[in-house]
RNA sequence: UCCUCCUUAGCUCAGUUGGUUAGAGCACAUGACUGUUAAUCAUGGGGUCCUUGGUUCAAGCCCAAGAGGGGGAGCCA
């Protein structure tokens, strides 16, 4: 006999169901009780709305309305009627109340009220069950759908990237090892080093720090491909923008220019967003208002200008502002930030990294709208970066977003295998160790691109939250692994 | 990793110039209430003032070190 013959409160909402005799499951949030009623709004995680469970209690155990607290996960079966009272429209009366787990109210730390994001970070395990935990893992659900569908209809492949890696060819960052070696007592060579010989690789292994590489192999055969996976980066930062475990998705492209592949992250952006406002649309109010709230409490020079519903209509709706890096500079450097030294860091010189205020200044204060910046300098851009007639500079792209700063990041490769081969050998890349990646230029290279997103920092985006920590369901940072 | 701020009840926070028995709201318990909307009203229980050490007649408050957390920066997505 299965177990779940159940409605979804989601479905309860959408249609009438008025008279008829249904069964729910679900969470109670509230419990409301007088003599000779109670009220229990119960959540089952479809939708943000809980539905309002009336119980009597010449019907209902006092027994089992007293262990309905909030908290407790409940099955009622009873009949839909329309609601006396005014905060909706139909509810459940029940003819009878299972209680399939309690929620002892002395020890169980979620209440009726606001929570603090900090406080419900150390119980991760159970804030998915807050209007603010759901409304965000669904929203980031409909988001890695759409991903899917987007490429999907786009006609990509969907290519799985491993997740164990020989290199840490992009120098992305410091990696993860991965090994079995009894690391008390490693096996070691003659000269006293560890012998990875006899690790279960048989060589040094670490964690992904992308999928690009491969991507762009597959690309070569395939055409248009796109990964998605979990992506792992042992740096020691500790920012709200950060993870050491978080989610990426690299498309790579043949036959994609400059242009191309910044058509491309520019029309996947506005789809994505566009269909979590056309599909999430409870929960994206919900956390319209939440951010609402959040911004009286702020510094007013540190408010948004829109609320979080009239950013995203606006991204999925104007042109992004695209310039090159050489033009930001002239721009940073003539405004009156740098003049009047409101910068941190003065923006004197072309060849200079932007610092995020920079970044922010761009996006923020002087165009107001997400922006693309291309053409930087080849010193401070990956090996792979397609160089530029000018010598000087590569057919790099950050695309800036208010609030998150760089939301992709991204380039057209460069396919000439000597151009490729020389810029490896200046930035000190070992070309032996990846000649299945120098093969792809010499055996039918064509112009090829490609770009990365940082999914947590796009689901960032269109929730408002402004914690990378809290958009992920378990973070992993530095000194934080516990659930 | 650096800078900076914070740590008092289950949660959010107040606590004056160092002074005797550390408070509030919410939550919880008990009771009241004929339909509530984070229900309301009354009563009650609840404290390692982050830890360790120091200064002092006296420390939640001052000093030092450590732990945990927030914000900013760097690295990046």
């Amino acid at each position: 006999m299965a177990f779940n013959k159940r409605i979804k409160i989601k479905a309860l909402l959408e249609d009438d169901h008025l008279g008829q005799s249904v069964t729910v499951m679900g969470w109670v949030r509230t419990k409301r009780s007088n003599k000779n009623v109670s009220f229990i709004a119960i959540n089952d995680g479809s939708t943000i709305k809980n539905f309002q469970v009336v119980a009597d209690p010449n019907q209902i155990s006092e027994d089992i309305l007293k262990k309905a607290s909030t908290g407790a996960c409940l099955k009622v079966q009873g009949q839909i009627v329309a609601s006396q009272g005014s905060g909706q429209s139909s509810e459940l009366v029940a003819q009878n109340i299972e209680i399939l787990g309690e929620a002892d109210p002395d020890t169980y730390p979620l209440q009726p009220k606001k929570h603090s994001l900090e406080f419900l970070r150390e119980i991760a395990h159970l804030r998915i069950r807050t209007n603010t935990f759901g409304a965000v893992f669904r929203v980031r659900h409909a988001l890695a759908f759409a991903v899917h569908k987007y490429f999907n209809d786009k006609g990509f492949f969907y290519i799985h990237t491993p997740i164990i890696t020989a290199s840490d060819a992009e120098g992305a960052g410091e990696t993860f090892k991965v090994t079995t070696l009894d690391l008390k007592n490693p096996p070691k060579t003659e000269d006293g080093k560890i012998d990875f010989k006899a690790d279960f690789f048989e060589r040094e292994t670490n964690l992904t720090v992308s999928g690009q590489l491969e991507g762009e192999l597959a690309a070569m055969g395939l055409g248009e491909i796109y990964t998605f996976g979990p992506t792992f980066r042992a740096e020691n930062s500790n920012t709200a923008r950060h993870l050491a475990e978080f989610w990426m998705i690299e498309p790579e492209m043949a036959f994609y220019d400059a242009e191309d592949n910044q058509n491309l992250a520019e029309e996947f952006l506005k789809y994505v967003i566009s269909y979590a406002l056309e599909n999430c649309k409870d929960d994206l109010d919900f956390l319209d208002k939440r951010a609402a709230e959040e911004e009286v409490s702020k510094p007013a020079d540190q408010r948004n200008e829109l609320g979080l519903l009239d950013r995203l209509k606006f991204v999925a709706e104007n042109e992004f502002q695209r310039l090159t890096y050489t033009e930001a500079i002239e721009i940073l450097k003539n405004s009156n930030q740098n003049k009047k030294k409101k910068f941190q860091y003065l923006v004197e010189k072309w060849g200079v990294d932007l610092q995020s205020e920079h970044e922010r200044y761009l996006v923020e204060k002087h165009f107001k709208k997400p922006v693309i910046l291309t053409d930087y300098p080849k010193e401070i851009k990956a090996f792979y970066m397609r160089q530029n007639e000018d010598g000087k500079t590569v057919a790099a792209m950050d695309i800036l977003f208010p609030g998150i700063g760089e939301i992709v990041g991204g380039s057209q490769r460069e396919e000439r295998l000597e151009l490729l081969v020389n810029r490896m050998k200046e930035m000190h890349i070992p070309t032996e160790e990846m000649w299945w990646y120098l093969d792809t230029r010499r055996f039918g290279a064509t112009p090829h691109a490609g770009f990365g997103l940082g999914f947590e920092r796009l689901v960032q985006f269109v929730t408002g939250m402004g914690n990378i920590r809290d958009v992920i369901a378990f973070p992993r940072t530095p000194g934080h692994a516990e659930f």
